[in-house]
DNA sequence: TTGACATATATCAATATAGGTATATAATAA
DNA sequence: TTATTATATACCTATATTGATATATGTCAA
């Protein structure tokens, strides 16, 4: 079996930076494909491939204008991502290392 | 060029579902390898490869402890992305919906 | 109507994967 | 020493990907 789609989900679709820059962009407001192509340095096509795979897992939606689409950010697609980061939050505070170090001394004591 | 490797970082580790089931059962303390495969339901080789991503990766270490390595986590590595995702936080808020209706009433308007 | 512009799609190449399976390495127990 | 247990590695196959490039589709302007 081989790697799981990009289109799969949102984690696998914004492991890839070019698509995480993409949505940092797009955090700032609507933007088209040219503004993209020109923020970022990619040639259009891949652009466009790249906002398809956003789009397929929800985490962009575009509005038709003319010969131009307004691709826009949608974040909801990115909560199961955040609610699952969150819940190793607690891991890197200074309380959880101290924890760590108590843990680890009373390993010690028991061998 | 192909796809960026599983091992680039801490956001293409953890697209991997069975990857993330792995660090959610070390979050509840060490487990040796075959601990791993008995909770999940996954051959040994395979345990072990996850692993060595998630090693490589920096979000699990290890300890030698005669023939059985304990895995456990390490939190810190997952930080960039809870860096990264936070900053989408505001935006599956109520208050951003709003925000994003006035917008595009706005620009209905203008139109 | 024709040309220019904006975007999407198709094809090609190279590559790294995940799971399956067999086997190697290493440590303990009998 | 030999058998058993714990873990890691190697090989195979099928597949989806990224960037490059060429081209198709669609919209507007002259």
């Amino acid at each position: 079996m081989a790697r799981a789609a990009t289109t799969t989900d949102a984690f696998n679709a914004i492991a890839e930076p070019r698509r995480r820059e993409i949505l940092d962009l797009l955090a700032g407001g609507e933007r088209t494909v040219n503004d993209l192509v020109d923020l970022l340095d990619l040639a259009q096509p891949h652009v466009s491939r790249h906002l398809r795979v956003l789009l397929e897992v929800g985490v962009v939606e575009v509005r038709e204008d003319g010969r131009y689409r307004w691709y826009r950010l949608r974040g909801t697609a990115l909560k199961p991502i955040y609610d699952w980061v969150t819940n190793y939050e607690h891991t890197w505070s200074k309380r959880f290392d101290l924890m760590d170090v108590v843990l680890e001394e009373l390993k010690a004591k028991e061998e």
